[in-house]
DNA sequence: GTTCTTACA
DNA sequence: TGTAAGCA
């Protein structure tokens, strides 16, 4: 089983996870409600969060503290799924470019799994 | 007892 | 965002 999978497969109540992100129930399914997260079911229709959902909650309650508002949040969120892709790359780099290039690739592909930085793009959004 | 939805302040 | 009502 993939680690992918682990972090994706809904185990934990909304009790655990108020306790987990010192969010409130209301917070967590405002999130929910637009979009940020988007949690399982139970037959009962219970909510079930995965470790993911925990950590985008986390993240969520940062930029909270740093005075954005869901709307900003939600900007954030997009660009992390389709990255911006402007930058051309030159037809002929050195190799020092290209480690530098690779580098800030290799911290992308993990900032949008998890564990952030949070201190870049907020600032566009207050 | 816990969680859910809806609605109001 | 907090809180309360009425269900499941």
């Amino acid at each position: 089983m993939t680690n992918r999978v682990r972090r994706s497969m809904p185990l934990l109540p909304i009790s655990i996870v108020m306790q987990l992100t010192d969010l409130t129930a209301r917070q967590i399914r405002y999130y929910e409600e637009h979009e940020l997260i988007r949690p399982a079911r139970t037959e009962g229709n219970k909510r079930m969060f995965s470790l993911n959902d925990v950590d985008v909650l986390l993240e969520i309650k940062e930029y909270l503290d740093q005075g954005l508002n869901i709307a900003g949040i939600k900007k954030i969120f997009d660009m992390k799924v389709q990255p911006k892709v402007e930058k051309a790359v030159p037809k002929t780099i050195s190799d020092a470019e290209l480690r530098q290039i690779l580098r800030e690739e290799i911290i992308n592909s993990r900032s949008s799994d998890r564990g952030y930085r949070s201190s870049d793009l907020s600032r566009f959004f207050h």
